[in-house]
DNA sequence: AACAGAACAACTGTCAACAGTCGTTCCCGG
DNA sequence: CCGGGAACGACTGTTGACAGTTGTTCTGTT
């Protein structure tokens, strides 16, 4: 049906639930669908001429990152951070981003990993011009890089399922707020700490920039 | 319909999903499903007496979990781990872990905490002549307390889909081998790391645990 | 005017059926 | 004997419809 969006290198034919799956977390994360807004199956159907059961396999997973929640008789709605859900949600993903530092700490040639996460501190300082949302991309992107390193695949997929409550918390935030932890000193700082290997600094680097962060965006 | 297991006090009307999604969870938990097994929808779908509709909304949860991964075409299958994979599994365990012993050292007042957590250590002892189920059981119930009592529901929750790993990860190693990470005075020790307060000796703690039942099961 | 009760509407839970795709087998021509 | 291809079979992707439940509104009675 939808030969659209196929590059013929990349052959991706992206099934409808997650083409469901990815519009909806892009509207929650942006903010389109605001938090507490009742997610009706036959109205959110219809809106994206899809059949309910699809839509309902999109939304179980949704569900499952966090990014709606389930309120009385199975009705779904947009989930509301407060402040404090925010800093528990960076104070778990400092956790995990000081396990992924301690790994590539631990590797013998770490020459190779240095090399792309200085790669992706490049991309973020380009995204600058870029807008808001490019430079948020940006520096997600370093931050997942670097549990993807590591090869830990379990790490990685954590990472992934608070990913979703990540950009909310940068959404409930406001982005000219949020920008604010993208800078890219902070960030060579991490990298520099890895390339010692120095796994006490880079934890301890991490850590801080985690709890600054929190606080910029519970401000 | 199943008016079965509904004790008037606890009202636990519990939708076909979630039933297929425990007793899926169980089956896989338990090696009854062996890993690498192909889970066929229209098979399970007879065999749990449910619609593959509802049955895939409780595939789609297992898959997040991590408990069945998606080979070629959408195939599913119970997913298998290897050694590598189970020590990073308690890697991130640990981490999580770790997260949650400071959290609670942090606490002001931490006598109740100890209390339910000393709690969950006699039944553990208690569970020692239930058998090894019953023992494995108390476990998962002692570190789970732990991480719920930190009232971080984002930590609770990554730990709890780390749960279904876990247990595949036990069963890979097979329960008698498994028992032997089991032992009460282990985990006093982290209750009473956890009662002086000082966290860096609780981590420290928990990450030798970690280290060694990890150790124990890839032995 | 206040209230009980009945029709109504809005949703979710669940199901059975159709469509499309890929691997397999079997047949036929060389 | 062997290679191409056509029919077949086995699954997953997707859909529309039915059933059950809960909130709501409207009406009739006191």
């Amino acid at each position: 049906m939808a030969a659209e969006s196929m590059s013929l290198l990349g052959l991706e034919k992206t099934s409808l639930r997650q083409q469901a799956l990815a519009a909806l977390r892009r509207a929650i994360t942006t903010g389109e669908l605001a938090p507490g807004t009742h997610l009706v199956e036959t109205e959110l159907s219809e809106t994206l001429q899809i059949s309910r059961g699809t839509l309902r396999e999109a939304m179980r997973e949704l569900q499952q990152e966090g990014l709606i929640s389930a309120g009385a008789r199975g009705r779904l709605s947009v989930r509301h951070l407060d402040a404090k859900e925010i800093r528990d949600i960076f104070s778990v993903r400092a956790a995990l981003e000081s396990l992924a530092a301690c790994e590539l700490c631990a590797l013998e040639d770490r020459a190779s990993v240095i090399k792309e996460l200085r790669a992706a501190i490049d991309e973020m300082a380009e995204a600058a011009e870029d807008g808001l949302e490019g430079r948020i991309e940006a520096d997600l992107n370093f931050h997942r890089t670097m549990c993807r390193l590591t090869g830990n695949e379990t790490l990685l997929h954590s990472w992934r399922s608070l990913e979703g409550n990540i950009r909310m918390s940068i959404m409930f935030a406001g982005l000219e707020r949020a920008v604010r932890n993208m800078d890219v000193k902070r960030h060579s700082d991490i990298v520099d700490a890895l390339e010692t290997g120095d796994a006490a600094k880079a934890t301890e680097t991490i850590g801080a920039h985690m709890e600054g962060a929190a606080s910029v965006l519970v401000g």
